[in-house]
DNA sequence: ATCTGTATACCACTTTTGTGGTATCCGGAG
DNA sequence: CTCCGGATACCACAAAAGTGGTATACAGAT
């Protein structure tokens, strides 16, 4: 019997997930969440899962540092992300966290299920078109070894930077934030730089996208 | 019986919900689509359903063009849209078209059955954020009559339109995406003002966010 | 005690956006 | 046939964004 846990903010989803899930006899549904803290409380009573299945867009939560977090303490249980969007970035990253699979939301139910299993049973899950980016990854930077790419880890954002995105989403300007979180316009302007280096974009335009992706703006 | 159909482009998701409604024993799903083309075949063919769920964010498709046709061509049959986000424009612009409810997806299975239930029966079904802004809407603009603004409706925009601003958030300047699509770019520019415009935004990040959020990029 | 990362601040300069106009061409609706 | 909307093009100016530095202070880790 294959345990796993499910976490993605829409509940609607979840529910759906799990009732399709539950139709396999070989997989219950341990328990679901809306968001990261319940999951990593839940974790912490340590009836761990075989498998948790963990949306990327969380809202307020990072699923790429919720997986990286999961994977440090319970090295043992197999994490697959399942988003809607696909971003090259997170999968590198993510390969290097040790997540088990990647899968898009058109994905049908019974890849899903069968996911699981391969999961399970050692093996990865992911997408066709992840799958193609992976290996195009590994034939451009030379085959195995280093991943695909040492320095193109997208650097977590810190609070400060997170808040300074969302204002920038709101449509306001450098000085328009500076008034509202006190700050020098320089000093704002020196945050949406790191935060673009971080987020390797090359203006508002890449900026936006990538923060919508990443959850951090709704 | 209440028949039914799903539209939402990820397929996990229409499977789940299918599950879910199928639970209730007074609602019947006719068919499930994921795109807007598959579903209006479907109507043309003539067994048209009760209740139509509806995504809003459907990739290519314009999901409040998508449910302006329907109730266009087929008034007779409730329009439940069902979205991730909340965008205040699309509520007031999908209530004049005739929708029955509004629902996020972080609504529960419970109330999404409720929901078809009552728009089924000729009631309305909006998620509690969704009623607010409905109700301050009229508060608003003084009660009853003309809705919640008359100039404010975003039009559709242009097939040309749609290709300047997925080149904008692909991180092109206006220069670049003249280059692209042998334009002058004057005329890019003109277009990207034209698109502000119809948007409704001030800037390049309420563009890429609000076109985020309409699917016109993904 | 030193190193690292975060938050803060400043400056000068270039490029791009954003504003507010005008104007032509074309095809479809009335 | 005429009117209108969409696509096209141009201009000039103001306002931001974006680039590439430097620099201080402070907290936590080593």
């Amino acid at each position: 019997m294959i345990k796993l846990v499910l976490v993605d903010d829409h509940q609607v989803f979840v529910q759906g997930v799990e009732a399709l899930l539950s139709r396999a006899e070989d997989i219950t549904v341990l328990n679901t969440f809306t968001n990261a803290l319940e999951l990593m409380r839940f974790l912490k009573e340590g009836d761990l899962p075989d498998v948790i299945l963990l949306d990327i867009e969380m809202g307020t939560d990072n699923g790429v540092e919720v997986a990286e977090n999961i994977l440090l303490q319970y090295p043992s249980v197999k994490v697959v992300m399942l988003s809607t969007y696909f971003n090259e970035d997170f999968v590198s990253q993510l390969m290097e966290s040790g997540i088990s699979g990647y899968l898009l939301k058109n994905t049908g139910y019974k890849e899903l299920q069968d996911a699981v299993r391969n999961v399970w049973g050692g093996s990865f899950a992911f997408s066709p078109e992840v799958m193609q980016v992976i290996v195009n990854g590994f034939s451009q930077t030379g085959g195995a070894g280093k991943g695909s790419g040492e320095g193109e880890k997208t650097s977590p954002l810190t609070d400060r930077e997170i808040e300074i995105v969302q204002l920038i989403a709101d449509e306001l300007t450098m000085k328009e934030i500076a008034d509202k979180v006190f700050l020098s316009e320089h000093t704002v302007k020196t945050h949406r730089k790191n935060i673009m280096a971080k987020l390797d974009v090359k203006n508002t335009a890449g900026l936006i996208k990538k923060a919508f992706v990443l959850g951090l703006i709704r």
